[in-house]
RNA sequence: GGUCCCGUAGUUCAAUGGAUAGAAUAGAAGUUUCCUAAACUUUAGAUACAGGUUCGAUUCCUGUCGGGACCA
């Protein structure tokens, strides 16, 4: 049992002894101390006041009194100021947890709990290569399902490709057009691009024929709707909805230039998926439900035979589920896929890793399945996070502002290369070795800087200052691992008990922090936040620095000292690594 | 027009209703005969505004101003 319970534990007991009454955990807080008071965790006791009819004086006087009589063992101390109950906790408390954890690589960790949980994340769009909003999501999504599995769930992650609809015909017409029969090994490029290149020249053949009929007397407004390339889009589309085999040929074709391009992306950050899903195999589902949803009068028929649901009850409006020609919309087939996600894996738990401007649309799909008293309605959780942005506000590909997946990460990978030359600490290494550790510091001061912030909140990026290497970042966190890494090479990894434990103030703070790890993977898996685990093994991190700086480990005062202090660098650097991984960062054993 | 989100140091981010609002970076000043200076130490700097609830508000409520997203 994690330090915070027990002690909560301990004073209800002890409470309901001095006062004869019921109390329970809600009725008071226990928080760590902060750094300018005596001792090591706080009861806060304002909210005690009423019940117990003392002043903060006398019941801090009697609860710690007691305390200190029935629990000897955990506490070894308490001062009171103002309403707050300091406790000091016992040194060889913290010493058993080093013992207790000596080289367990799953602390921290909960044993499977029999829930599954999917998790869908990334969903690109096949017309263009993924950019920085793509690796926030992909980042985000990854981690999420790594720190679920952390807490016991069975996670299956999964992903919608958008394969198929009006942009892609786009990149399909575009390069009927203009590209004379290229492939993306005749241009030596990466699939991905090669297509994305063709959907950024239709736009501009697209903008030039607005604006000639525009010159030529035409609304603009009129002008989009009937520019020759837009309306022969519009005709692809149908061709492909009918099943036209030259340009399902060449759908196809496409599609899998982009794929090959994707997979090389996604083997590089790190991201895989137990499950694809395919829009152009997803989108006619849901139609059945639409059925099923009007004869229960949940849904209703327009005069034009379109299908919507009333949602005005609900402070929203009326959503159209069905067009009047029989064609599903978005919504119908999100209905449709999360009705056959459930049945095919039995999921308890359907977790969407989407950008918040889908916020209202993922909030009317469960509303819709509310309604609908589908099963698995309640268990939709849309994980909505916030758009990562350019200090000049959005991205946006047609005005090319979009920051490249891949070139981010080549750039990232590149200053690595540049700092390590410049401090010149690796030169032993071998080539394979170096690239490895370049990209192994790139990728984790990139994905660090992503997933340090709290999902919810968009993010700026600045693409004229590069993602630092110093600080509250991902090679900071590397660098202490590596440096512990140092010190067991030399030293070996601790053995034999410690006597006397004594503990300094770091070296208590380092095992307060410690203890903490359990319940922050928890926190994380409760808020669906990595941000939680970022920051604190920066937290963590930046106290073993201090300490490091402050205090020798090789050359400790006693036997004694150094064998405490070579645990509590093995066991920091253990929960380094593991939490790094819930962030899916490596760390480096050199750098 | 409607719904929702966000305003914290120059900048980028923290803070389950709790003590003197934490970090990083940029700025200033230091630390290397000693375990990796990608580090450490010191210093200066912020809750948009006005009310309210509370023993206590960055956090909850109302209004104003500012920014953003979405729905027609």
């Amino acid at each position: 049992m994690h330090i915070v319970q027990l002690i909560r534990q301990a004073v209800i007991e002890n409470l309901n002894n001095i006062y004869e009454k019921e109390f329970s955990e809600n009725d008071f807080q226990v928080n760590q101390i902060k750094q300018e008071f005596e001792g090591d965790y706080t009861v806060v006791m304002f909210s005690l006041l009423k019940k117990t009819g003392d002043n903060p004086e006398a019941l801090g006087q009697k609860l710690g009194t007691r305390l200190l009589e029935n629990h000897e063992t955990l506490f070894t101390a308490f001062n009171i100021i103002k309403g707050f109950l300091n406790l000091t906790i016992a040194d060889s408390y913290f010493i058993e947890l080093l013992y207790r954890n000596y080289n367990d690589i799953c602390y921290g960790k909960q044993p499977l709990n029999g829930k599954k949980v999917m998790v869908e994340y990334s969903s690109p769009n096949t017309n263009k290569p993924l950019h920085l909003g793509h690796l926030r999501n992909n980042f985000l999504g990854w981690s999420v399902a790594e720190i679920l599995k952390a807490n016991g769930y069975e996670v299956l992650k999964s992903c919608i490709v958008n394969d198929r609809g009006i942009h892609i015909c786009k990149s399909m017409l575009a390069w009927q057009m203009f590209a004379n029969g290229a492939t993306p090994e005749s241009a030596h490029m990466k699939g991905d691009h090669f297509v994305g290149d063709y959907y950024v020249k239709f736009n501009d053949a697209f903008k030039k024929e607005v604006e000639e009929l525009v010159a030529g007397g035409m609304k603009k407004e009129d002008a989009e709707k009937n520019a020759p390339v837009m309306l022969a889009t519009q005709n692809m589309l149908k061709k492909w909805e009918e099943g036209d085999p030259e340009i399902l040929r060449l759908w196809e074709k496409m599609n899998n230039w982009v794929y090959q391009g994707f997979d090389i992306t996604y083997e590089r950050i790190g991201s895989d998926f137990d499950r694809k899903y395919y829009e152009s195999q997803t989108y006619l589902l849901g139609k059945d439900i639409v059925q099923e949803g009007l004869e229960k009068n949940i849904f209703f028929m327009k005069e034009d035979g379109s299908v919507w649901i009333d949602l005005t009850g609900d402070g929203l409006d009326e959503k159209l589920v069905l067009r009047k020609d029989g064609t599903s919309v978005y919504i119908t087939q999100d209905i449709g896929l999360a009705k056959q996600k459930y049945e095919q894996y039995k999921i308890d738990k359907s977790i969407y890793v989407i950008a918040d401007e889908q916020n209202y649309h993922m909030k009317v799909l469960k509303l819709i399945c509310q309604k609908l008293g589908l099963p698995y309605a309640d268990d939709i959780h849309h994980l909505s996070y916030g758009m990562v942005e350019l200090p000049s506000g959005k991205m946006k590909s047609r005005e090319g502002t979009v920051v490249d997946a891949d070139e981010l990460v080549d750039e990232m990978i590149a200053t690595s290369r540049h700092h390590t030359e410049e401090l010149g600490k690796v030169k032993d290494f071998t080539a394979e070795e170096l690239t490895h550790l370049y990209e192994v510091l790139g990728m984790g001061a990139m994905k660090f800087y992503l997933l340090k912030v709290d999902p919810k909140k968009k993010m700026i990026f600045n693409p004229e200052e590069s993602i630092d290497f110093h600080g509250f970042t991902g090679p900071f966190i590397q660098y202490t691992f590596a440096r512990i890494q140092s010190i067991i090479r030399k030293e070996g990894k601790p053995s034999g008990t410690i006597q006397n434990a004594n503990l300094l103030k770091l070296e208590k703070e380092i095992l307060v922090n410690l203890e903490q790890y359990p319940t922050v993977i928890t926190q994380a898996a409760k808020e669906l936040n990595p941000a939680v685990i970022a920051n604190y093994i920066y937290h963590l991190a930046k106290i073993f620095n201090s300490f490091y700086a402050e205090l020798s480990i090789a050359k400790a005062e006693t036997a004694d000292k150094k064998t405490l202090r070579l645990h509590l660098a093995f066991m920091t650097a253990n929960v380094i690594k593991s939490g790094m991984q819930l962030l899916g960062i490596n760390v480096p054993e050199r750098m």
